[in-house]
DNA sequence: CGGCTCATGTAAAGGTCGTTCACATGAGCT
DNA sequence: AGCTCATGTGAACGACCTTTACATGAGCCG
């Protein structure tokens, strides 16, 4: 039904029909191929088929449009962090991790997203809107660390959760924005970046006092002291977080 | 001497004397100010007093004013890095946590660079001279890495200086570039950035075997197995690398 | 159906930039 | 003194951002 209406909307009457969304997509693409620097008003405009003019109807200048896409990413953002914590299933470390690994795949699958909000220069307080959805994608992070503080293993002191977040959080995005972006930028790496970051959390994480599996430096000693949880050793590669202590 | 040449030059005669070196300051100024997107080419001139067209005596384009700025940043960075580092002074994990220190100061302090650096778009890769200088400069901590890596307490597996050494970069860049940069991007933390990142590479450090001091879970039974070095504590607050595990 | 209104688009114009080109200037050498 | 080449100027082009006055037509009301 109401095909005609679809059709003549779609193929240029003089109103676009839904210019706002159009222009999004057209400038996700453009920042994909170009950056969020050589992204332009103008491109995305013509990408639409509209003047030059159109786009000031639904975004007050081009930092508007930049800022909106920002916070549309990190709802993308927390949308898939969410996903990959599944609230600590199957236990806390397992999801822990496959957070981190999410983290770096959304930054490598989703350049675009990830330049406009973090390498785009948008202030992250100049919407409520986009604050509130950085938020919520960081409280992602937020919490996972809770669960696991809540793990730290008898006989060692707590950390502070809020402490464990930033951590983790500065770790992905150093990791992130280093090794694991753009064409050019990219540096030459041993392993790759989800491996650098793998490794560096558990290493990290050992630091907590967690026992994360070490093949090599197992003293058979050590009955997992953690309760009732702790598969633990997940994802490590034999030979400890790095590949081989040749 | 040469009173009246210097003289002249400085006041506008028709050649500026170094207009080079000028713009290299101007746009070190705008930059600091307004970012490298903000930055402008046109700007740069006016500020030194000559016409738009003049820039392209000394820089093939605007990209290329960039990356020289980026360039010169690397090679400050590695002097700073390099005297923090002060070939392990007095003993390798003080030293160590200086680089971190001093990693995170050039970031607060010299904004404009760290922009052009890290933030500007510039392709490492596209001046050989620009990435020799980022080798350089990555290379002093690579060198400390690796030196604290040949410190990893006996039955303990060595990890691979560069594997740490990359660890080490991207918590600093990480910390660097998400809370201790610019006047607005910036995130409310419970914490300074200095202390987050302190907090965190020592963490990172006792997860790789290293005996950094914690107070409250010392149990007294741990005399320092590290030879022939190693104060290691010493500028861990006490109650463990972070404040207080309430 | 006819007309009103308002959201949405256009065209034109002003300002800034990046960049190029022909031309001017003058510093230093012979 | 004169030559030459590096260095700076001015004008011009095209692209972009943004504003302003005007055009169009979709939805609604009588």
């Amino acid at each position: 039904m109401s095909w005609r209406k679809e059709q003549r909307r779609a193929e240029r009457g003089y109103h676009h029909g839904n210019l706002k969304e159009a222009l999004l997509q057209a400038a996700l693409g453009l920042i994909a191929e170009k950056g969020a620097a050589g992204f332009t008003f103008a491109d995305a405009a013509r990408m639409a088929g509209v003047s030059a003019a159109a786009p000031y109807r639904h975004f007050r200048d081009r930092d508007e449009l930049l800022s909106s896409i920002a916070q549309r990413g990190f709802e993308q953002f927390e949308a898939r962090l969410s996903a990959a914590w599944d609230d600590g299933r199957p236990d806390t470390v397992t999801a822990f991790e496959r957070v981190g690994k999410a983290y770096l795949a959304f930054a490598r699958e989703e350049p675009a997203f990830y330049n406009a909000m973090f390498e785009s220069g948008v202030p992250v307080d100049a919407n409520p809107a986009l604050q509130a959805a950085s938020e919520r994608a960081f409280n992602i992070i937020r919490a996972a660390a809770e669960r696991l503080a809540a793990l730290t293993p008898p006989g060692t002191p707590r950390p502070p959760a809020m402490m464990m977040a930033l951590h983790i959080w500065s770790m992905s995005h150093g990791v992130a924005s280093l090794f694991s972006r753009g064409d050019a930028a990219r540096r030459k790496l041993p392993m790759s970046p989800d491996e650098l970051l793998e490794a560096e959390v558990l290493i990290y994480l050992r630091g907590l006092g967690f026992p994360i599996d070490r093949r090599p430096a197992s003293t058979g000693a050590e009955p997992p002291p953690v309760p009732p949880e702790a598969p633990s050793g997940s994802g490590v590669p034999p030979g400890g977080p790095w590949g081989k202590p040749k």
